[in-house]
RNA sequence: GCGGUCAUGGUGUAAUGGUUAACACAGGAGAUUGUGGCUCUCCUGAUCCGGGUUCGAUUCCCGGUGAUCGCCCCA
């Protein structure tokens, strides 16, 4: 349920009697007249409304980032055979209650759930692995050729506490094969995730556990449990209460007097049942091959009550030894996902989804180097007529596929050479009254300042000749 | 959800219980209405919101909101 209605109440007194918004909406003359002539009422009403928290614009500065990270992505995912895949924003809330597990924080407190107008319960998406699975079984994608590898982008919500990294619509990158329970696949996802950042200037070292099979894991839990309770008052609150909810969570504990507890505790691979040990060691065997740098982490476990198996989880490589909060992104396998949700019973599956926004950071923390989209030519027009065929001229350009900019905006020549310079382009085309009525145009030269006069009709080609060895020049 | 720190133009900083809240960058206009990279002039533009203390609050106090850090949790 919204909290507030109306993102006015804030700039008006919230501690005033109720009557005070009511006087804003209704019509007694004397009130009104009174409430308009304060001050902070008046400014109230166009006060621009701010911002949801955790909620952000992104704004063309950082663009180049994210179309770094989306061309990278696209590019990786055609090299690994990965096809896209748009999945809705809104998804039913039982998708998402029978898929992450009714345990998890993600579902208990953090879900943008409401009913919809027809009385359907929805929910904005906390994650996009259950609306994969369930696509995969919508349309029957199990008569693919199997594996199916699937790959999209896209927002994600959750009603969190905000911190740097981590915002309440964040977006996530994931990949998907579903199908297959090859552990090559597994780790094919992190060789992927690997190479991915690493073309995105970011070294990484991928943690990797293996939590076995429901019934393996049902096992450990219990045994751990019995561990944790002997110990019971010695353990941290979040612990104590992590013992009743969620036990995995346990080897997560950062408190200091907890730390030699969880270094006797029972260790999960100790507990692995023999075919989900023979599977991690080939995934194992397979990320040597593959020459991926990784960490076996036995306290790993991963919060979505989903995983089987193989779990990881990637790290930039900066970060290791840091207590740096937030992992680039992390993954499993699910075998009983598909199955949990309506699909062929056994069909094995296993993903990887990483963070947009802490991509982003650790690129700009690693200052990598945004490709820069450069232009040839500035096109400055003076007066009416200039302008009128200008944008004749522009389009021509740009078809001929010259990199063409321009500021129409502008009336002053020498603004428009300033922006030129700006552009940092090797020319710029000038067109004034004088040539419009010749027929001719200006192309002057940025670096030396030389200019020629040429034959408005022949420009493209006359352009492209000059541009040609400079291209040369860009490529050797 | 809990705890710490913080909040001044678009950005980065300064200052103050008392007249026009300063500076840099960015933005806009201009330096004989047709020429950039240097320079100069002018302009736009801010004390997060609400309440309290006070003759007077941007400054002190309280509350809200937001950011940030740690915890929880997670991408």
């Amino acid at each position: 349920m919204p909290k507030k209605v109306f993102s006015i109440k804030k700039s008006v007194s919230s501690k005033k009697a109720p009557e005070s918004e009511e006087e804003l909406f209704s019509e007694p003359s004397e009130t009104k007249k009174a409430v308009v002539n304060s001050p902070s009422v008046v400014r109230a009403g166009k006060r621009t409304p701010e911002l949801l928290r955790g909620f952000r614009d992104i704004l063309p500065d950082e663009q180049p980032y994210w179309d770094m990270v989306r061309d990278a992505t696209r590019s990786v995912a055609e090299a690994y055979s990965f096809d896209r895949i748009d999945l809705p924003i809104l998804e039913r809330e039982e998708l998402i209650l029978r898929t992450i597990g009714k345990q998890t924080d993600i579902v208990e407190k953090e879900m943008y759930a409401f009913e919809d107008q027809g009385g359907d319960r929805v929910v904005l998406r906390p994650e996009m692995t259950a609306s994969a699975v369930r696509a995969y079984i919508n349309h029957g994608m199990l008569n693919l050729s199997q594996p199916v590898k699937l790959y999209y982008m896209g927002p994600n919500f959750r009603y969190e506490r905000p911190q740097a990294g981590r915002y309440r619509q964040h977006h996530q990158i994931g990949f998907e094969v579903m199908g297959s329970e090859e552990p090559i696949l597994d780790a094919q996802l992190m060789v992927l995730t690997f190479h991915l950042l690493k073309d995105l200037g970011i070294d990484t070292v991928m943690h990797v556990n293996s939590i076995g099979t429901l019934e393996s894991r049902q096992q450990y839990k219990t045994e751990l449990t019995s561990y944790y309770r002997s110990k019971r008052n010695q353990i941290c609150e979040d612990c104590k209460r992590r013992l009743l909810k969620n036990p995995l969570r346990l080897l997560d504990c950062k408190v200091e007097t907890c730390q030699p507890i969880k270094a006797d505790a029972p260790q999960i691979l100790d507990w692995l049942d023999e075919d989900s040990k023979n599977h991690f060691m080939h995934v194992l065997e397979f990320l040597d091959e593959a020459g991926v740098p990784y960490t076996l982490d036995s306290r790993l476990v991963r919060g979505l009550d989903y995983y089987t198996r193989t779990v990881f989880e990637i790290w930039a490589a900066a970060d290791e030894g840091e207590r740096s909060q937030n992992s680039l992104g992390g993954g499993g396998r699910y075998d009983n996902l598909i199955e949990m949700l309506g699909g062929r019973e056994g069909t094995p599956a296993c993903g990887v989804a990483l963070g947009m926004e802490r991509i982003i950071l650790a690129m700009r923390e690693l200052q990598v180097e945004i490709p820069k989209h450069g232009a040839d030519v500035f096109f400055a027009q003076l007066g009416d007529a200039a302008r009128r065929q200008g944008l004749r001229l522009f389009e021509e350009c740009r078809r001929s596929g010259i990199r063409i900019r321009e500021a129409f905006g502008k009336n002053a020549l020498k603004t428009q050479l300033e922006l030129a310079n700006k552009c940092a382009v090797p020319y710029t085309l000038i067109l004034g009254q004088k040539e419009v009525l010749d027929g001719t145009i200006i192309i002057r030269d940025m670096e030396s300042g030389a200019q020629e006069i040429a034959d408005v009709t022949k420009i493209v080609s006359l352009l492209k000749k000059k541009l040609e060895p400079k291209e040369k020049e860009e490529k050797s």
